[in-house]
DNA sequence: CAGTGGTCTAGACCACTGC
DNA sequence: CAGTGGTCTAGACCACTGC
């Protein structure tokens, strides 16, 4: 059982369930608390960083949501064995890479406003008649081609060209826009290539792709993006950590 | 603007906030809720129901969680437009194919008892010279095999024999043991299937397979199994709905 | 400015676990 | 039986939104 110590700072804009949260993650990440180790209960941990109760727990619950330890009614809180832990979140394969320290590339091959077919206008939630931006691209990475992006974006929100997607990812474009991201559904399977989807992703035809359909929904409600992307799977698959609910 | 109506029940063991949950949901997938609405605010549903405010915003917060509604604060809280909703959960394919009505059966290739290679010995974080069950199956539906597993499970738990695989899921099996699941790391990704998975799953050499590789922790932080599977693509993808931490 | 969700406190009672 | 996490109450203050 180790005593756990933590910077809190109560002038900070951060909640305190997050920052207890983050500095538990910091100590678990750095070895301080060992993978299989004991936490102390939750209302000692409480006391001692002059907390709440019900903020403790918070903070315990994001830990438990996010993979890194797991309770038990009766006995108590322990560290996950570390392994590499990669929530499935809501962000594009451009932030990924990103953030990864990679340096992603973008290749606009298409831009176009069209009338929605039926597909898009029921995934997309739009009434007869609408229009919406069809996009095609290429990511690649080390000049390496990754994935292909074929992507459809609702036309009230912002207006789409090539120029902006080639140099920004097309959520940070929408976030930019004021378009707060809530939630996706995604769907993620696996064909072999197509002629075209083998010259463009520079690979032979009949090589394994991982597909991605996604659907994504804003804060009011909206869907405001469908896409479906496929990725050389010697390149790239999707890790997530699932927690039981 | 909807009125809501529930029952709740206080004498049940099921949790305030899960009912009013659960209620909610219902109210939303059966339409009394449009896609769309606006929820009333949470402090008048909470005094409506007699319910604290706390208990009230855990199960909104549930509902959030599942991807049925979007909050945004100043504003309030909408139903998401209705879509097919499937989380990925924790569980394992037999369990998706039984909830699903469908009659899925096991074939058991081989049960090994064998020395923990180093790969394996890693992800079940097992010490030098710890032995393992090593399973081999394909899965079936309606006759047409679907996937090919390949299980790797600590021998510390519970013994596993062909007779036993062969009528019940391995988790089924392992719950069954004592084990409570509690989270899973998991990657997805794609091959091409070659001679033995063509033959076994009675698909061509070069089908698009779908791969998924998972290592399942309990409540008391052990790796308690990992495996590699493979699906035809033509018949399984994973489909999961994301929200925004 | 009114209305909404977000954070936080200081408790209470309970269910489950392992000895 | 002692120790742990799970549920629930009844508030308070605040940040953000849209008019």
């Amino acid at each position: 059982m180790v005593r756990l110590d933590l910077n809190i700072d109560r002038t900070s804009p951060v909640p305190l369930y997050h920052q207890v949260a983050q500095g538990i993650e910091s100590a678990i990440h750095s070895g301080a608390l060992a993978p299989g180790s004991r936490l102390e209960n939750e209302i000692d941990l409480a006391a001692r960083f002059s907390l709440s109760r019900p903020t403790m727990r918070k903070a315990m619950d994001e830990l438990v949501r996010s993979g890194l330890v797991v309770r038990k009614r009766g006995v108590g809180t322990q560290v996950v064995a570390s392994q590499v832990r990669r929530n499935l979140e809501l962000s594009s394969l451009f932030d990924d890479l990103q953030h990864s320290g990679k340096r992603p590339t973008t290749e606009v091959l298409s831009v176009a406003h069209i009338d929605a077919d039926d597909v898009t206008r029921e995934a997309l939630q739009l009434p007869q008649g609408a229009r919406v931006y069809q996009i095609s691209r290429v990511r690649s990475m080390d000049g390496k081609p990754l994935a292909l992006m074929e992507n459809l974006v609702r036309d009230d929100i912002v207006d789409l060209d090539e120029e902006s997607l080639s140099e920004r990812g097309l959520y940070e474009i929408l976030r930019a826009a004021g378009v707060n991201f809530r939630l996706a559904n995604q769907r993620i399977g696996a064909v072999t290539a197509n002629e075209q989807q083998a010259r463009l992703l520079k690979t032979t035809v009949g090589a394994a792709l991982v597909t991605m359909e996604r659907t994504a929904v804003d804060d009011q409600g909206r869907s405001v993006e469908t896409g479906r992307h496929v990725y050389r799977a010697d390149a790239y698959s999707f890790e997530m950590t699932l927690v039981q609910r």
